[in-house]
DNA sequence: CGCGCAGCTTACGTTAACGTCAATCTCCTC
DNA sequence: GAGGAGATTGACGTTAACGTAAGCTGCGCG
């Protein structure tokens, strides 16, 4: 279960996210490479098996369109698949996701709801900064063991 | 399950750790305020139950000694469970942190066996790396988020 | 036409990390 | 010595996040 090799391919440049359409005025027409995509594509792009897009389906992290009764995925749906990609990697359960996703997809929400958005996205940020907090604890509790066993090897020598 | 508002009691300063007794050759007699403790101690100190603590006591991550049918906890224990949690908290399965709490248990093993711990200490840390720029991603990605839904509410007025 | 591959649905299986409950057991205290 | 407060050992239940297997459909191809 461990054997993710960070094959999600994103490199780097001003690319304003697929995403963010509820909120972000500028979503005119920026053309990639694709359009498009089937379960596969989406599955081997990102490592994981179409089971686990169907359950984010199920879910509703995800709401591809049908042609006949095949899932076919628009670039937002890529976008919001790395988002709860990366939501997971950092420890968020789907149920979160989904609600932070959601706040993407205020739109045109009125004010009250726009307050609300900004409240919990602010919440998110301080968990991701206690936790960016507990790893720094971590590494330095694990940089400190390493010393440890360095010197016994250095004064065995 | 997210109910935990970090009850864990630790402040600064050069605690040297009851731990690493297997490496560290200082770890003559720091009396702290505390022997021992019993069950119901540590799980409060903690915030988790009584039972986590026999569950983490079964997966062979604590081994208290016991008085009569009673578990009675060392301050090494403590140590252990507290490296256990901030382990959880990061990210590591139980398993995991089993593992690499074998390591600290070395004490005076074979050259080899150290640069094994060694290598093991290097690999974590490099993985408590990653996880903590997936999370410096995920923070950007909020702010900007955050800063999106800020706009907006700066546009309504 | 038969084949194999993709995809779909439905539904049961699995693992980790405990929760919950029942049945003692033991030690105090009144 | 009856009761209650905590501790202990099973044993079964639970949740999240998929895995896995069965059985169906549609499609291109030699």
């Amino acid at each position: 279960m461990r054997g993710n090799m960070d094959s999600a391919g994103s490199r780097r440049g001003p690319v304003r996210s697929d995403l963010a359409s509820g909120f972000d005025p500028e979503h005119a027409s920026g053309d990639q490479t694709k359009e498009t995509f089937r379960i596969r594509d989406l599955a081997r792009e990102f490592g994981v098996t179409a089971r686990t897009l169907r359950f984010y389906e199920e879910c509703e992290l995800l709401a591809p369109r049908r042609e006949g009764q095949d899932r076919i995925y628009s670039r937002r749906d890529r976008a919001r698949l790395k988002l709860v990609l990366l939501g997971k990697k950092v420890g968020f359960s789907l149920e979160e996701i989904r609600a932070m996703l959601d706040l993407y997809d205020l739109g045109d929400g009125q004010a009250t709801q726009l307050r609300v958005a900004a409240k919990r996205f602010q919440e998110q940020i301080e968990r991701l900064k206690n936790q960016r907090r507990d790893i720094d604890t971590a590494i330095a509790e694990l940089e400190r063991a390493s010393e440890i066993v360095a010197q016994r090897l250095a004064e065995r020598s």
